[in-house]
RNA sequence: GCGGAGUUGGUGAAGUGGUUAACACGGUAGAUUGUGGCUCUAUUAUGCGUGGGUUCGACUCCCACACUUCGCCCCA
């Protein structure tokens, strides 16, 4: 048997039931918020990501998936969004007009060359947004506050953003040598991972799950207290503004992201129960640049619809929501069946939910998937009906049947439905 | 890339080196001369992740691989 590669699933019955009610909404949550769609490509030059990234980080060098095309080029599925969409702003220069705030949402799948774990796959898919052009904190907070929005709106009540300001370039400085100087003389009380992230990437030590209760990260510096005066006053306007719009966040001086291009704000969504990330972003307002477009600042974030669809079936247990139909049409002999095909795209062209028996089963058998269906109405066809020109319809409900004039069957069934 | 646990019908699962792989749900057919949801009866895995090996004999033991899951690294 042919399975499928490691880390990806088919996305079947409730799960891919609840997809669709999330990407509806977001498209409907969307409009409501004046952002455009856009789509880039799944794969795109490698380069693209390795400049995007940063060319060293592990992320690069052995979590994409990367090969050469017949063309010889160098090509890499996308691990994130925000690449191919700062790459299209550049090349399509959709900044045309400098006074416009441009504002993008993306949906689609991501390719991560990682071990799988809970909620963690090779392919996922990311709903993400990405603002340009606009460096007022006011933003900030939509992009956050429309995240935050867009998940309540989902049902997915009990999130909390996590915010953090990672400052500007001079305030990471200042805080990453203040940062070492603390840990230096605990160096050896520390997990080997981390002795090695000292030199690595020492912000990651703040998030390590081994030294969680060290007393030594307890006490650790406070990287809000080296922001330069202009990275405070952002984020305290921030602050003011969620507050303002009623979202629930928390201060996390320890939330760090992993990649370099972020500045100033950044946040995660993660639930209160289990304390999932579900998805998370930031201001990066130097990437557009350092691809080779235009200076404009950015801002954005991604959703893992993945670990949303799992967070929203803890929810549901058992309560798994059923797509009731409207009509079942039953039949067996040859001439029902002509007629039931006919009725039944009639009703579906309609507007009204059907489906019909094309299984040569029992009426037995035709009434449990009808009512398995959650079948309003049941149309029950009999040969001698049809000859005087008479449709049988039943209530599922009531129980309750009666026949009426076939020419009169659709504006019936819509009425009563 | 590293480590732990797992993989038995459509589903939940029990099980043993030896002939017929339990039980339940679900499905199908019948009792019901075309009207169900209750009940009863029958039937429903030529196969126990895949490929090798040991053995007279393997679903059961051994090896490899795949996939799942939990954790590490990493987390865009």
């Amino acid at each position: 048997m042919i399975t499928k590669p490691k880390g990806t699933y088919d996305l079947i019955g409730i799960d891919a039931k609840l997809y669709n009610y999330i990407e509806n909404a977001i498209y409907n949550f969307m409009t409501n918020y004046n952002y455009e769609y856009i789509r880039t490509p799944i794969f795109e030059a490698s380069e693209l990501f390795h400049r995007s990234v940063g060319e060293d980080t592990d992320i690069v060098t052995k979590e994409t998936y990367d090969f050469k095309d017949r063309g010889d080029r160098n090509i890499t599925l996308r691990p994130e969004g925000t690449a191919g969409v700062v790459r299209s702003l550049i090349e399509n220069k959709l900044y045309g007009n400098r006074n416009d705030t441009l504002k993008y949402y993306y949906l689609g799948t991501m390719y991560r060359y990682e071990r799988p774990q809970a909620g963690r796959f090779r392919e996922l898919t990311q709903f993400g947004v990405e603002v340009f052009n606009s460096d007022d904190p006011m933003i900030d907070a939509e992009v956050i506050s429309l995240g935050f929005n867009f998940l309540k709106d989902l049902s997915l009540e009990n999130v909390t953003v996590h915010i953090n300001s990672l400052g500007d370039k001079e305030s990471r400085e200042n805080f990453t040598k203040a940062l070492k100087n603390y840990l230096k003389p605990h160096l050896n009380e520390l997990c080997p991972d981390c002795q090695k992230r000292y030199d690595t990437n020492p912000l990651r030590i703040l998030d390590c799950k081994a030294d969680k209760d060290n007393e030594i990260l307890k006490n650790v510096p406070n990287i809000l207290e080296y922001l330069t005066e202009e990275s405070k006053n952002r984020f305290n306007k921030l602050k003011e503004y969620l507050t303002l719009l009623d979202i629930d966040y928390e201060i996390d001086a320890k939330l760090v992201r992993g990649l370099d291009y972020y500045d100033y704000n950044v946040w995660e969504y993660i639930t209160d129960d289990d304390g999932v990330t579900v998805g998370g972003g930031g201001r990066y307002n130097h990437l557009v640049e350092n691809l080779g477009g235009p200076q404009m600042p950015a801002i954005g974030f991604g959703l893992g619809i993945d670990r949303i669809i799992i967070e929203l079936k803890k929810k549901l247990e058992d309560k798994v929501p059923v797509n009731n139909i409207d009509v079942y049409i039953m039949c067996v002999s040859e001439e029902e069946k002509i007629q039931a095909v006919k009725i039944a795209q009639e009703l579906r062209l309609n507007n009204v939910i059907s489906e019909v028996n094309s299984n040569n089963l029992s009426l037995k058998s035709q009434f449990k998937i009808a009512d398995n269906l959650g079948a309003k109405f049941l149309i029950i066809l009999n040969g001698e009906d049809l000859k005087k020109g008479l449709i049988n319809i039943k209530d599922n409900a009531t129980k309750e049947e009666i026949r009426i004039d076939e020419a009169e069957l659709v504006d019936w069934v819509i009425g009563n439905i």
